[in-house]
RNA sequence: GCCGCGGUGGCGGAAUUGGCAGACGCGCAGGACUUAAAAUCCUGUGGCCGUUAGGCUGUGCGGGUUCGACUCCCGCCCGCGGCACCA
């Protein structure tokens, strides 16, 4: 048969053969499992969307579609499933708009996803699909919540919390992004609200462990650490003058958590976080009413205001004063929102020449500060014309030297490192021969980069201390007519230094000084050491619809009126399941609070009901609840015993391989590991990482280079694309435009080229004929197969559709291409195009189904040549290639050269030196 | 500010991890086929000089190591992503 332009029909094959593949159920996953030849290719499972499927989802499911092909073609037992993430805001604020049941809208949704996936081509096995929206997915989620409720890592409390006003919900601090919701960008308020939380903290050291044995990106892991944030320091207790807390005879204390323990001995002050529970108990008659009303701007102040626009400073003082354990000072105590109860103990000691943040707030309310760190080196520049005589030979008393430029008016500018016991006598040396206020500039200035609360300027040196110090330097500096903007205001030092003015840890350097001081005060009961962490709580409340409800009944007469007991929903009970009568619109409090169905239940332990005596917690769980778990229910996607059986778990976890957009990096990648390590900890799997190897597909832009956008109209839509080119073109382009990870633009041209690409493949058909396959050939194809799988391993598709390129480049030049090459090159192209290659095989009497063959071997052998052709370069320089015999050593290669003509003139003479890397490269220096 | 990633032709991107920079594709230019267009095929294509042979130059910038650097080291510049008053 002659295959024709006009023949090739790529949309309407792929039609036929996905009817086939259907039908035969080519895409089952197999019963009889090979436990070392498993496979668990894994894509995160898509929010369904009304939009429908977009070419970034296709980019992620198109190489786990190769390599799950693949790998089946490598024979293993592959698990390559899909499912809805089906639960969420979307649908439900559709339905607030139009009434619509978001069930509606959800299945709808997803039967447009299945229809596009289905056009793919993609190989799910369909007997698995999942949605966590149906009654019998989130009957587990609610069980996992039970779960966790019984091993105490599941609580409720009333917190501040961040309120959305405008979704009328609350949100976890994840997604708040800049202080504004990540949905709809309103800014987020703080609200008091009772809330359920997972103890997510009690895993914050192993989360953060257990990344060095997952093969993920760098930059996720580190995106990941950085949330868990942990910092290593110590718990200080500072006793309160004068003051005991009036339920018992205790002296009153304030504990603060620091990084810098080595530095307590320049611990000026004390600052609270406004909303500390001690403010209230500690602050004197006289400072009530400045404090208080401090307290309710704070509460009043969004998260946005709170921090990153609010620079500047503010706080008040409290009118108590603690004691520094380490020299018995006696410090005031202040608040300031510069401060967060959400982390540490939620107070600090203020060190303020040795923190930023402390400086400036010292500065502004004038409170001491007192150096303790020293920088070993400090660095001053000086001015050549600031000083008469030999400047360079002055300044080397006191340190190094070094010129670091030089200027035509001013002369050289000298760099000083002086060693911090030599820098008061560098001062002083400075402060008496400078030369004063001369015209040209005699100015000399002296940037410290260690103590920079030394300002010194025009031969005068300004101890900035104290607010006062500060204000002195500058109206000296402004009356010699220094503009404003060349003002270097104070810097705290907060590198690793030497301890001053610290008593028994003077002249100690850092890392050493924080040993020596936590010893110090574990031994005299005043302090021990401890991390800190950035990772809180995380809080799955939602006063929302579209949900799995939180499997909680309280009841007033197992606990009280005022206090009703939390009572779990009996698993046998499960799912508790999300009521019909409902309204949608947002009130602020979960629409499930308003069917009387679902209030209406019975106390399963007291038998209890009735209105207003036994009642059901109407939130609903976080979406990213769903997707803790769903992984697991693909390896037993039916079970209505368990969440997954321990075998069919046993069999295919942990997930091998696991791709999708970076946008995931904390929330969904955390909290999946999170409920992972419950779940070994709670005895159910003997693993505690869910995802072996993880990578992101990079965003796709449009041609423009912007994001693609309804509202710049710059959308592809992959249907499209498939109706114009077919399924494979637009496999193979997506594959073919570059590395996985990359963002990278659309390019329609591109496209085309990879269908000008495949209507070759389909032209080469033609030319197949049974003979043998020469030796050249046969290695040709060897490498190719040898690339290719690596290539897929690697997951860089890119590189091998280039050589599949010049492979149908090759045989398109020639007569004729042996059957044996032939078959081969389809077999593994099969997991690129499954459509094309399914038909040309089919064309050439194959056994159906191409995507059920073997993939084909490669020996080691035939992909080395024995023939090489290798730079040859002349000082340096490549002059031409010689093809030498693999293995050759230099003296052979260096005769072949002086016998061929082409290099004889660049042999002027002996050579000096000849440089020879076998079967790379030869490099004759004359 | 801190952390992470990156910077190679007109464009998307290759480069066996220190050994012929620019594979493959797009675009562009010229040519073939055609009454014409589309489709297809052939040739060329980093820059500069040269009619050719060839020469010089070239991977963000400046240094260094090396026979040899896109690749390694030091110092910068720019872009993207994340975090951000975290003590």
């Amino acid at each position: 048969m002659a295959n024709r332009d006009d023949d090739f029909q790529p949309v309407e094959f792929a039609k036929k053969w996905q009817k086939k593949w259907e039908k035969e159920g080519i895409y089952k996953t197999p019963i009889k499992v090979d436990p070392k030849k498993k496979f668990y290719c894994l894509d995160m499972f898509p929010y369904p969307s009304g939009v429908g499927l977009h070419v970034g989802h296709v980019e992620g499911y198109t190489a786990t579609d190769i390599y799950s092909r693949y790998m089946r073609m490598r024979r293993f037992q592959v698990l390559h499933p899909i499912g809805w993430d089906a639960f969420g805001l979307p649908a439900e604020n559709y339905a607030i708009k139009t009434g619509i049941h978001p069930r509606e809208t959800t299945e709808k949704a997803i039967q447009t996803f299945i229809e596009q996936i289905k056009s793919l081509g993609l190989s799910y096995d369909w007997g698995r699909e999942i949605g966590t929206h149906r009654p019998d997915y989130y009957k587990w989620t609610q069980w996992f919540f039970l779960l966790l409720y019984k091993k105490g890592l599941a609580y409720k409390k009333t917190a501040p919390v961040n309120w959305c006003p405008s979704c009328q919900t609350v949100l976890a601090n994840e997604q708040v992004i800049d202080g504004k919701c990540e949905r709809c960008d309103t800014e987020v308020s703080q609200k008091d609200m009772d809330q359920w939380f997972f103890k997510i903290t009690d895993y914050a050291d192993r989360l953060l462990k257990d990344l060095d044995k997952i093969d993920w990106p760098e930059s996720t892991k580190e995106g990941q650490r950085n949330w868990i944030g942990r910092s290593e320091g110590a718990i200080i207790k500072f006793s309160i003058f004068n003051f005991q807390f009036s339920n018992s005879n205790e002296e009153g204390y304030v504990e603060v958590f620091t990084t810098r323990p080595d530095t307590v001995f320049g611990a000026t002050y004390l600052v609270l976080a406004p909303e500390h529970p001690l403010v209230n108990k500690i602050t004197t008659e006289k400072h009530k009413p400045a404090v208080e009303k401090y307290q309710q701007a704070a509460k009043k102040k969004t998260a946005l205001q709170r921090s990153a626009l609010e620079k500047d400073k503010t706080g008040v003082f409290t009118g108590a004063y603690a004691i520094n354990p380490v020299n018995g000072k006696k410090i005031p105590i202040w608040i300031a929102d510069y401060v967060m109860m959400t982390y540490g103990t939620g107070a600090i000691m203020a060190v303020p020449a040795h923190d930023q943040r402390d400086l400036e707030f010292a500065l502004k309310y004038g409170l001491e500060i007192i150096e303790v760190v020293a920088p070993k080196v400090a660095k001053y520049i000086v001015i050549e014309k600031s000083l008469e005589g030999n400047v360079e030979r002055m300044l080397a008393k006191y340190g190094q030297v070094r010129i670091i430029k030089e200027d035509k008016d001013w002369g050289k500018f000298f760099e000083v490192n002086v060693t911090y016991d030599k820098e008061g006598a560098l001062i002083e040396f400075l402060k008496a021969n400078l030369l004063k206020d001369s015209e040209d500039g005699g100015a000399w200035y002296a940037d410290s980069v260690g103590t920079t609360n030394k300002v010194v300027f025009r031969g005068k040196v300004f101890n900035v201390l104290h607010k006062q110090d500060l204000e002195d330097f500058k109206e000296y500096a402004r009356s010699t007519g220094v503009p404003e903007d060349q003002f270097v205001e104070p810097q705290a030092y907060v590198e690793d230094g030497v301890n001053i003015n610290s008593d028994f840890l003077n002249r100690m350097e850092t890392p050493k000084t924080k040993e020596i001081i936590i010893q110090w005060l574990e031994d005299k009961k005043v302090g021990k050491k401890q991390a800190a962490y950035k990772l809180r709580d995380w809080l799955i409340s939602r006063q929302r619809y579209w949900g799995a409800p939180i499997p909680i009944i309280y009841c007033t007469k197992c606990g009280s009126e005022d206090k009703p007991a939390i009572v779990p929903v009996p698993e046998k009970d499960l799912p508790v399941k999300l009521p019909e009568d409902v309204d949608f619109k947002p009130t602020g409090e979960s629409p499930l609070k308003y069917s009387k169905k679902f209030h209406k239940v019975t106390c399963p332990v007291c038998g209890a009901r009735g209105e207003g005596v036994v009642w059901r917690e109407s939130d609903t769980m976080d979406t990213f609840v769903d997707s803790s778990w769903y992984f697991f229910r693909f390896t037993d996607p039916k079970n209505d015993k368990e969440f997954a059986s321990k075998q069919a778990i046993k069999t295919w976890m942990p997930v091998d391989l696991y791709v999708g957009g970076a946008e995931h990096t904390v929330l969904h990648l955390l909290y999946s590991r999170f409920f992972t390590k419950v779940l070994k900890d709670a005895g159910y799997i003997d693993f505690d990482e869910p995802f072996m190897k993880l990578r992101h597909q990079g965003l796709i832009l449009a041609e423009d280079g912007r994001k693609m956008s309804k509202r710049w109209g710059n959308v592809i839509n992959p249907d499209d694309e498939i109706k114009k080119f077919g399924a494979d073109t637009v496999r193979m382009y997506e594959m073919f435009m570059g590395p996985l990870k990359d963002a990278k633009p659309w390019s329609t041209a591109g496209e085309r080229g990879v269908y000008r690409f495949l209507k070759k493949v389909w032209l080469l058909h033609q030319k197949v004929t049974d003979r043998k396959p020469d030796q050249t050939e046969e290695r040709m194809i060897h490498k190719l197969i040898a690339y290719t799988s690596k290539g897929i391993e690697t997951l860089s598709m890119n590189t091998v559709i280039a050589r599949f390129m010049e492979f149908v480049n090759h045989y398109s030049k020639e007569k004729e291409i042996p059957l044996s090459v032939w078959k081969r090159f389809l077999l593994i192209m099969a997991p690129f195009a499954p459509h094309i290659t399914e038909e040309l095989w089919n064309q050439i009497g194959g056994k159906f189904s191409i995507h059920q063959q073997k993939w084909p071997d490669h020996d080691p052998k035939m992909i080395k040549d024995d023939q090489i052709e290798i730079a040859v370069a002349f000082n340096d320089k490549t002059r031409g290639t010689i093809t030498i015999e693999a293995g050759s050593d230099q003296e052979t290669v260096w005769q072949m050269i002086q016998h061929q003509a082409k290099f004889a003139k660049y042999i002027t003479s002996q050579p000096k030196k000849i440089i020879f890397v076998k079967d790379r490269i030869i490099n004759i220096l004359i």
